[in-house]
DNA sequence: CTTTATTACATACAAATGTATGGTATACTC
DNA sequence: GAGTATACCATACATTTGTATGTAATAAAG
């Protein structure tokens, strides 16, 4: 048997596996040869050997399912963070428990004090915050004035802009057609910051 | 030997391993054993085989590293996004392939023709597209009226609403500060649609 | 043409890993 | 106490899977 152009297997075969890892299910050396249609076992190896010489991937030597990403290029390694329907007073631990659904996130930073949750409202515009988007919100009990936080009000979670303002604090609407809350600070409950708002698009 | 409370080493288990696929990284049932300290292979299958039998976890029989998320929980695998630093003139390709760094989808969509730029520019400020934003495109050669596109005028990429006007094209910024552009169909290529926008805040 | 490197095949072996069986100890029910 | 269920251990076995060795075919270099 003869050979095919220059290194464009070894690419198929790299673009393989690379999938297979970012979908989080390692091929087998043998899952490979399939993919690939070679019909020796030792065919997808040397490629897959070939491919860690060249440093585009790594291996667990012995391992089944060893070759992963090398750590330089593993990187951004995706967590999930929890899209909750609705935040019910006070019980955010049980909502994170039963989520509407999961957002891949970077995980580079810690991800497991994080929770998404869909903006109902106008409130926000002027902040580029719309109806309908998406934030994702780091739990931490206390702001910093100007922070766009998530604060829970009687039963209600809402997205503001925190000012505090002495023993009160105000909840500032980005959008001149609504009026500031100012309210008591022990009435309100500060479920966490915004640090990422995200919308799709149809 | 005896036992421990209820289901709460099976909880400890579920924790692991999920942690463990989330990573990318399926463990094998000794590995498994390893990390909840099990002294018997067996028992860390037990368990494995209970939170499948209670559908917590799906499993390929008689493959290495089988268990898995089920089909219902699992979805979310994430696919990565390119990020692109600049979009030279007709080399898309290239741009993709040397990246700045890369995006977490959700890859329950094709994510292979995605990539993500990051906005310049108050243009599209009505839109809730802020400059700093990132948006992530889905390469497309067409596109409906009133879909927000990224177009290649001359040497620049920009992101604005695409509406055609017969043999002309108008690309019509959301912000009343800035004019439209309106140019020969042929002057414009269109580079993809905008399908998610995406802003981190400090 | 000869040499060398690369690509691919076939087959075998050994390690890793899933699976099976039988036993012991504690808790709970009757 | 007898009976049952659950959690755990110990050991063995079978499959999967990584690894090794030897050979053939084609392309490029000399």
């Amino acid at each position: 048997m003869g050979r095919t152009p220059a290194g464009e297997t070894r690419n198929r075969v790299f673009a393989f596996v690379r999938t297979r890892l970012l979908a989080g299910q390692p091929p087998t050396v043998r899952e490979v040869q399939e993919a690939l249609g070679f019909r020796a076992v030792g065919t997808a190896r040397q490629h897959l050997e070939q491919l860690v010489a060249q440093g585009r991937l790594a291996v667990d030597r012995h391992k089944a399912r060893g070759y992963r990403l090398p750590a330089s290029a593993a990187a951004p390694a995706a967590a999930l963070v929890p899209l909750l329907g609705r935040v019910p007073a006070g019980a955010l631990d049980e909502a994170v428990e039963d989520p509407d659904g999961y957002l891949p996130v970077d995980a580079r930073g810690p991800a497991d004090d994080l929770f998404a949750l869909r903006v109902r409202g106008e409130s926000m515009t002027g902040a580029g915050i719309l109806s309908g988007d998406l934030v994702i919100v780091r739990r931490q009990p206390t702001a910093a004035a100007g922070d766009i936080v998530v604060a829970q009000v009687g039963d209600e979670a809402t997205v503001k802009t925190f000012r505090p303002r002495g023993r009160q604090v105000e909840l500032h609407p980005e959008n001149p057609a609504f009026e500031p809350l100012v309210l008591d600070a022990a009435a309100v409950v500060l479920l966490g910051k915004v640090v990422e708002v995200r919308r799709f698009l149809p």
